[in-house]
DNA sequence: ATATCTGTTATATAATATATATAACAGATA
DNA sequence: TATCTGTTATATATATTATATAACAGATAT
């Protein structure tokens, strides 16, 4: 897992964290069952604060993409993901219509908005199955 | 155009006005050329102030959505609509890839995904051609 | 001309969000 | 015992969001 923080980025620290750990998931590079940097651990190799860190966790903890083991500490979710559920239906509906509202302005054909999002699907799931790098 | 703010939601208010302008000009609600109500007008008509929809209109100015007339006053961009710029594909894919990670990892398959997208951007231009409500 | 409306700018204030810093606690581990 | 874990508490600094009040110059209508 390679996680890159954008410091110059409008987009917080701990949601870029939670999206990057979401996404290796998504890949597969982390699997069900696999065990997290400790909080202190991750914040110094990512030169941010121990809370920020924190914050990722707890918010991706209450989701249900995360557990603490009170031996095995931070793993992801042994068992079943979540699933599409009202609330992640609702936020994808109001950040799908902004985009795609956006994009129909600036010229762009429901046909190149599909294939963008058919290609951002495939690309971050393409290594799922694989042994996750 | 019906603007209708949620006071409750994360979403700051110029952002959900900057987004609901936008899905009036992809519906045709707002057609190019069209007045806007000033800034004052509109923000006691949303019960909000005055400056929150001036930073909205100035937002919107920046990206090419409105213009400003000394005569007209506000006007949706009666000439070329701004392209698909660079910033823009980057948000697009930066926001399109966090989501379709997430709908991924709760389950939702490509086709349900590619599906969902199709459909948000059909709704958004629905009415374009017709006579903008 | 007077009054009114326009976008715009300046200044101030309050509330909230973000991020960091330091410290401490209980449970688990070596 | 010493160290690591997640967790909680407290404090501080900064930025963002939203509001409030005021003023300015240009345009409009009476």
């Amino acid at each position: 897992m390679f996680i890159e923080l954008d410091l110059q980025s409008e987009t917080p620290l701990y949601e870029q964290l939670m999206n990057q750990l979401i996404e290796g998931i998504a890949s597969g590079a982390l699997k069900p069952g696999d065990p997290l940097p400790s909080v202190r651990n991750l914040a110094e190799n990512l030169g941010i604060n121990l809370h920020t860190v924190n914050k990722s966790y707890t918010l991706l903890k209450q989701d249900g993409f995360l557990q603490v083991h009170r031996k095995k500490g931070v793993v992801v979710q042994p068992d079943a993901m979540p699933g599409v559920t009202a609330e992640f239906e609702a936020k994808l509906v109001r950040q799908l219509r902004s985009l795609a509202a956006e994009a129909a302005v600036r010229g762009m054909t429901e046909e190149a908005f599909v294939t963008q999002c058919r290609k951002l699907y495939g690309d971050t799931i393409m290594k799922r199955g694989g042994d996750g790098q």
